[in-house]
DNA sequence: GTCGTTGCAAAGCGTTTGCAACTAT
DNA sequence: ATAGTTGCAAACGCTTTGCAACGAC
């Protein structure tokens, strides 16, 4: 069961032998306050408004290390890999790729699709890992509507 | 209908008034005649077998050239961007976070998740842009086996 | 001769690493 | 005092870019 909040966390970390300092202090409560996920580099940044000067690299390192420990999982986005918390980690990413919109799956249709590909072989998905791609209904409405379906014509859609 | 034959997308570079290189013939020979999928370092480093001094950034423009064109598409795997034959994005990756292990869903399997993502909000998914990641048959049962984990020991895989 | 294309070198970007100094315990 | 942690600066790997030279047409 991950720790939800920056206190369990403190304490798991402190459990396990390892030292509070101020800089881990303010990433474990920034991180811990993210509803979703975040990249590292915003982390950094945010975390440096708290307490100027924190290093980046001191920020991989506690990030790398809580989830170690079970308490952050990370995913791939379109921009990349984002962290979150465990015990959240029920979120199965759309990402539009043509406005950029992120919505989620329920923990429901997650399990449907996690039913399907485990039949593959059984292949066991964590399907919050990586997002899932494609074009969110709104802009299929304004693509048939741009794109007057003359045959030939290109879709004008920017992937990643 | 995207090209499948090197000689079709040199046709089709032709039509469009562009220019046909050494370079970019090698270029795309050699993405033409991969299967699966390939990451633009490698394609960099097989054509510069074909024709030593390719530079890099070539490869990187033709590539970008040929998405544009529609000839080819990239997806997310582990180990990053890698490019496909646009007409051969039938593949959903399905990515063993263990042993590294590459497999594929078949067509009739994509289906089945894409009608099922389809019946959220109408998100129309490309499930070949992001891997799948997972635990495969081989690797659950050797988790299990090995039940004891001696502190200590690492797993040798690296999840990215 | 045009203008698309290339190589080069540099810069960009996020991330990692070695190491000496620092500090929580 | 000990060992975990940090900042720094450098290196890293992949990718992008500006620009002058090149070459396909």
């Amino acid at each position: 069961m991950p720790p939800t909040t920056a206190e369990s966390v403190i304490d798991l970390l402190r459990a396990r032998g390892l030292r509070m300092t101020p800089q881990r202090r303010a990433i474990v409560a920034e991180i811990m306050s993210v509803r979703g996920h975040i990249t590292p580099v915003t982390v950094a940044r945010r975390v440096e408004d708290r307490v100027p000067g924190v290093n980046p690299s001191t920020v991989y390192r506690t990030l790398d290390l809580l989830e170690e420990l079970g308490v952050l999982s990370h995913a791939h986005l379109e921009s990349g890999a984002e962290y979150h918390r465990r015990a959240e980690a029920t979120h199965v990413h759309l990402t539009c790729s043509r406005c950029g919109a992120d919505d989620s799956l329920s923990i429901a249709e997650a399990a449907e699709l996690e039913a399907v590909v485990s039949r593959h072989r059984g292949f066991q998905p964590d399907l919050t890992h990586f997002a899932i791609s494609g074009v969110c209904a709104r802009c299929q409405r304004e693509l048939t509507k741009a794109v007057s379906p003359r045959p030939g014509s290109r879709s004008a859609a920017r992937p990643s």
